[in-house]
RNA sequence: GGUGGGGUGCCAGAGCGGUCAAAUGGAGCGGACUGUAAAUCCGCCGGCUUAUGCCUACGUAGGUUCGAAUCCUACCCCCACCA
């Protein structure tokens, strides 16, 4: 391993602890630094991401940040793919069983991470460790091992499990190995410092008394904050549907980010438009005044650190043209369709609407699709139609429109 | 192992032989107003084209009944108390 030169301590502290909600501690990190300064060796700064959903969002890039600051301070950074402990679900923060996955779902999330983790660290420097590495090949003696390593009164200590005790509320045996086997990812490693969002303090701490089990120095805990999704309540999640996705279209990006509460600002700013120090504080300034403006700067600076600043201008351009001028963009989904389609069942040339409009996926079923119709949501060429009965013929081209903000080109052929 | 309680739609939660596709609230969706914000108001919220219609649905499988989410039987699962 190379040797590298590295920042003093002092300001690599600066740097590491900015944003973070907690680092326990502080001191044993200080040590870490200074230890390394002095032989050369990097720290080894893992976090680990479950592939339980495709996509990776601005709240996962908070600490994906975090984890490229250390790489240029010249630290090895590890992206624990947690393959192994998707099919467990992590417990945390849930009230309920999770239900666990099947090792094709996880396969298929697992496949694009790669790319979406590199635009926001540097892919030259980052390991991606499977966790079934080393987890998979466990034989029953290893896990007994492992579970000899902790107690059950300790697991109890655990808020969301506490509570779910209190309430009556099921636990499986199996979620009691989640935070062992995340914390079996910190000894396989050797981690130094572990980095995780606000809810994963439990865990985290898990993979320190574990580590000193195995005989090993314990890793550092570097909390950071998590960040709120468009609905403004809960926590950015995929399975709430309120995030932005780090590789979602910058149309798309702009949009989902224009849709946050003004109260949701501040935190955004802060910790998903990139901005730091002078300029953050006169941004915030700003979007105290006048919330409208700084929410389309911010949406810019969201779409642009993933996608460039041409595409946030052209992003905000067309964000304008849609839901301002309440034009029809011009990356509508087109939809090439035969007249003899099965799911269409054309008639006499002619389809009924809100077949149509499940074909084209605006609608989920025609029985919806018949009540939007009656709700004046759905237009054909800018015309509004009202009747639910309403056909068109299986030939040249439409545009279709659902609601404010959903369309579709349709184009037959043959 | 014993005793008692319970499993209803995305969630919570009523219903306890017909009037139940199932009250109510939340979420979601659509409409109005706006800044794709908040607040508010209105509508929708199992599926099937055209239906005072049909199908699917109240843990699972059977049964009683003209008719069952509602009664009976078995099974599965959850919870409480005791051990």
């Amino acid at each position: 391993m190379a040797t590298h030169r590295f920042p003093p301590v002092r300001e690599q502290m600066d740097l590491i602890s900015r944003d973070a909600v907690e680092i326990l501690s502080e001191e044993e990190l200080a040590r870490k630094l200074e230890r390394s300064l002095e032989t050369g060796a990097p720290l080894v700064v893992k976090q680990g991401f479950d592939p339980t959903r495709p996509d990776l969002h601005i709240g996962h890039a908070v600490s994906l940040r975090k984890l490229r600051d250390f790489q240029e301070l010249g630290h090895d950074v590890v992206f624990v793919l947690g393959d192994y402990t998707a099919r467990i679900g992590d417990p945390s923060g849930r009230s309920d069983l999770r239900p666990q996955l099947t090792p094709e779902e996880i396969e298929e999330n697992a496949r694009t991470y790669r790319d979406q983790v590199a635009l926001v660290l540097d892919p030259e420097r980052t390991r991606i460790e499977p966790n079934s590495g080393w987890l998979a090949s466990m034989d029953l003696a290893d896990v007994l091992g492992l579970t000899a390593r902790y107690t059950v009164a300790r697991m109890l200590e655990r808020d969301d499990f506490a509570k779910r005790m209190r309430e009556n509320r099921p636990i499986s045996l199996v979620e009691f190995m989640y935070p062992l086997m995340q914390a079996y990812d910190s000894v396989a490693l050797r981690a130094d410092v572990e980095l995780g969002g606000g809810d994963q303090k439990f865990n985290l701490l898990v993979g320190r008394t574990m580590q000193e089990r195995y005989g090993q120095e314990p890793q550092v805990c570097l909390l950071m904050p998590l960040l709120r999704g468009t609905d403004g309540e809960r926590k950015m999640s995929k399975s709430y549907d309120n995030y932005v996705g780090i590789a979602d279209a910058p149309e798309e990006q702009f949009g989902r980010t224009m849709s946050i509460p003004d109260d949701l600002l501040d935190e955004w700013y802060r910790l998903a438009s990139g901005l730091e120090g002078q300029a953050l504080e006169s941004a915030l300034r700003t979007a105290a005044e006048d919330p409208y403006p700084a929410k389309r700067n911010l949406a810019a600076r969201v779409v642009g650190q993933y996608h460039g600043d041409e595409a946030a201008r052209a992003a905000e351009s067309h964000f304008d043209l849609v839901h301002r001028e309440k034009g029809v963009p011009d990356d509508v989904p087109a939809h090439t369709l035969h007249p003899d389609d099965e799911e269409l069942s054309a008639e006499e040339g002619e389809v009924w609407l809100p077949r149509l409009l499940v074909r084209t996926e605006l609608a989920p079923s025609t029985s919806q699709a018949a009540r939007l119709i009656d709700q004046g949501a759905v237009s054909l060429d800018g015309e509004r139609v009202s009747d639910r009965q309403a056909r068109v013929p299986t030939r040249g081209e439409y545009l279709l429109q659902r609601g404010k903000r959903a369309f579709a080109r349709v184009r037959f052929e043959g």
